[in-house]
DNA sequence: CGGCCGTGCTTGTGATCACAATGGCGCCAT
DNA sequence: ATGGCGCCATTGTGATCACAAGCACGGCCG
């Protein structure tokens, strides 16, 4: 790229910022952050530091500080030398993520049960629609994001800030391997546990939506770690 | 301070390198969280880059990646503008993070106790005993301390790095607000839930060891929320 | 005497630079 | 032809600087 200021010592961070809403590096950190989490990432793949500043137009200061919250998230990986990629988990690792989706979604789940209006009931319809049309056209990312969406909108009615924020790092975590599993996997059958989610939900069952949840993340570890021996 | 270099464009980082252990970055990352995690810092309290860069000897950068990862892990918290201070909890948030620790804990402790040799089981009971002389002696920190090494040393035979880490995430966040607790509060028997918790991984009892982590865990809670409006 | 506003110090943000270590690649010797 | 070695480009690390937005304190006016 050309040099973006005529004057040698110091740019204006001024005309970097078009928009006055959040600071370059959240935005950085946030959409990084989503791309991995939705699986737009495969495991292994490499980052580098000047690579993600100048694909952001930023310096490497921003990006630094993005990268090292993803790291310290799970996200991203770091050699020992400092190399960043995106984590290639192993099948105890993956197992162990499992488990905590199967520990904390449930209880989510049943906490947003008395919140769970006919609107949101809908609207997981819809989403759950737009799961199978993702599936139909082979699209491994619409697929992940669309699952993740139908999770979050459950969950977003528990008013668990904290534990959402737990267990979104744990999707976080799984990104890149979810997108290896549907990149490989012939794609599964338009969700079913998540059928019986909304049952629940609508009879207002919080044993029944418990055991639902729990079964939709096992049926993914199952998945998961069946191929893991493929990888 | 005083200026470490005499030619004035730039500084020698190699100088700042006295061991070529960890990078600077990480040793502040990690010491300021064990502050944290530990309860060394009151809640509300107000942390300053610049400060926290010459209190370590440091530049800002550095300083600046560590605070972020520890702000995104809920250890610190930003205003609005960016200032950094020691996060203050209110009851929900304390109710939620104590229920992730009675949904991971004993999932960890019930891992670990396959695991669990005499020696472990020794090594727990001396840091129960340093819990208890902690408490005599009214030191809060030394008491936050030895109460999560108790936990720790348990869950490390877990074999569950990536549940492990989630768990510190939750310590992390709570650091503060115990430290307040045991701050007010007068200190509480030398842990009843432990000695429960240790006859049950002698016995090789994990529905007994579940609960009774459960009920460690639980009774933190209600002291915590019982304190709240004080605070 | 009290509330409002302006000014200045404080603080976070982002860019740039120098440096060291690493990883890759080609070259040379066997 | 292949394996080892050394050089160079790449990459992360940390320091420093310029800048803008705050927050606080003090002065001014009501």
């Amino acid at each position: 790229m050309q040099d973006r200021r005529s004057n040698p010592p110091v740019a204006t961070p001024s005309s970097a910022r078009g928009a006055d809403g959040p600071p370059a590096h959240e935005r950085i950190y946030r959409d990084l952050r989503s791309r991995i989490m939705h699986g737009e990432l495969m495991p292994g793949e490499h980052l580098t530091l000047r690579g993600l500043a100048e694909e952001y137009g930023l310096s490497m200061t921003p990006v630094r500080e993005a990268v090292r919250r993803l790291s310290t998230e799970g996200a991203l990986a770091l050699t020992a030398t400092g190399r960043i990629t995106t984590p290639e988990l192993d099948a105890a690792r993956i197992e162990e993520l499992a488990v905590l989706r199967s520990l904390i979604e449930p209880e989510l789940a049943a906490r947003a049960l008395p919140r769970a209006h006919f609107a949101l009931i809908d609207r997981m319809n819809a989403i759950n629609s737009s799961i199978a049309e993702a599936a139909v056209k082979g699209d491994a990312c619409r697929y992940i994001r669309h699952n993740l969406e139908f999770h979050r909108a459950l969950y977003l009615r528990a008013q668990a800030p904290a534990m959402l924020a737990v267990i979104e790092t744990v999707w976080l975590q799984l990104g890149p391997t979810m997108r290896r599993l549907y990149e490989d996997l012939p794609r599964q059958v338009p969700p079913r546990a998540h059928r019986v989610m909304l049952a629940a939900l609508k009879a207002g069952d919080e044993p029944a939506l418990r055991l639902a949840v729990k079964t939709d993340v096992t049926r993914g570890l199952r998945h998961l770690l069946g191929q893991e021996g493929g990888g």
